[in-house]
DNA sequence: CTAAAATGAATGGCGATTCATTCATTAAAT
DNA sequence: ATTTAATGAATGAATCGCCATTCATTTTAG
């Protein structure tokens, strides 16, 4: 009748699957991946709790089983994206001990992370900035632990030798965060579709020559 | 009684002293102005439009008749900035003929701007990114032509031999600009209160001449 | 059969927008 | 000059639709 149907008796198969405590970390991701979907296609306002169920094939009510409110679904989208980046970000650099290689780095997997999911992308570019309010929480929180590493491996690279020393570590860190952060909402901006990833290559070479002529 | 009296008292005095014309754009800005301040401390969605009212002193009613809604509100604060960056933008350029001084004095004209304005500021960073329906509106529109004005100045740069030619003129401009809006971005989230202008130099400086060592 | 999970209709509050009314100002009439 | 009428800007209480959240009922699982 009103098209749900398959949806939600697919929904009822993968739960009888799993065991208890896996059916419950399944719906809780089927409901942020359900809300990253709405939430990129219209924004978290004027998005409805209903659309959300919707696109997860819940009903509206169950949504609250499993977070307390609409706010607290766009929080954990983002204490999710910002946990993974971080943590698979410090697997990654492990051995890898010279700084402008670890920049390099860093700066790929940035690109490679939110280029492999345009709506995860979306969300975290527009959303993330969308309110002072959640800045705020995220600047003090993921987002200044996520700056503070790009910070901290510039210093390193001074130490090593490798970076120029008259150049303020915050400010540079800022250039190169604010570079990446420009392609990333440049390409879920665009209409044309390429790769994000590539991109890390132009701006690690600017960043490290410069544009002038020598 | 309700403590509206002297503010309502003063609206009617000023009006009775202009011309109509000037009395209208008058109280068009003071409702904007109110609007950059309400938006700035609680996001768009989040404010009223009997808060905007409130701040300016009239009636919510009174907004409805120089706005046609909430929504064209928050777009005339962006049409009127984009227009005064452009604008103030080309006057100053008028006498510069190198690129890289040209690129330089954009980057202070940038930041003198917003940072002589927090308010401004916040709704220009966090208001603008907060939909993708402002950003796509935006991104054809003003932001598309300060973008190109930036790429044009940087191929000027490679014809004039300053800049290096074997890089990316749009993927450079993004970079310049990604720096610079950061910077912004940085400023109204952090705490701290330092001047936002002088930053201007440091992003030349690496920018131009890069972060490795020589 | 019992407990847990899911449902979705109903609720309640909020806030953008409207519009009947007020009132200062200006124009017209005497 | 004084009174009267017309104007339209401004008001703010009332409306109306929307949507987050709740909860009585139903379905599923063990």
């Amino acid at each position: 009748m009103n098209g749900d149907s398959f949806i939600k008796y697919m929904a009822r198969q993968s739960r009888s699957n799993n065991s208890t405590r896996a059916a419950v970390a399944d719906k809780r991701e089927a409901i942020l991946r359900a809300a990253i979907t709405v939430f990129a296609r219209n924004g978290y306002f004027n998005s409805k709790v209903s659309d959300i169920a919707g696109e997860a094939g819940i009903a509206d009510g169950t949504v609250y089983l499993y977070f307390k409110s609409k706010e607290e679904v766009l929080h954990s989208v983002f204490d999710r994206l910002m946990e993974e980046m971080i943590s698979e970000g410090e697997k990654e650099l492990e051995g890898i001990i010279d700084a402008d290689k670890r920049l390099r780095r860093i700066a790929q997997l940035h690109l490679e992370k939110l280029g492999s999911d345009r709506n995860l992308a979306i969300v975290a570019q527009v959303e993330l900035r969308g309110s002072t309010k959640f800045m705020e929480e995220f600047s003090a929180a993921g987002f200044g632990q996520y700056l503070d590493i790009i910070r901290q491996t510039f210093i390193e690279g001074q130490k090593q030798g490798v970076f120029r020393q008259d150049l303020n570590a915050t400010v540079c860190a800022k250039i190169f965060y604010g570079a990446l952060d420009e392609m990333v909402t440049n390409w879920i901006l665009s209409k044309k579709s390429y790769a994000l990833a590539p991109m890390a290559d132009t701006v690690m070479e600017v960043f490290f020559g410069g544009v002038l002529k020598k």
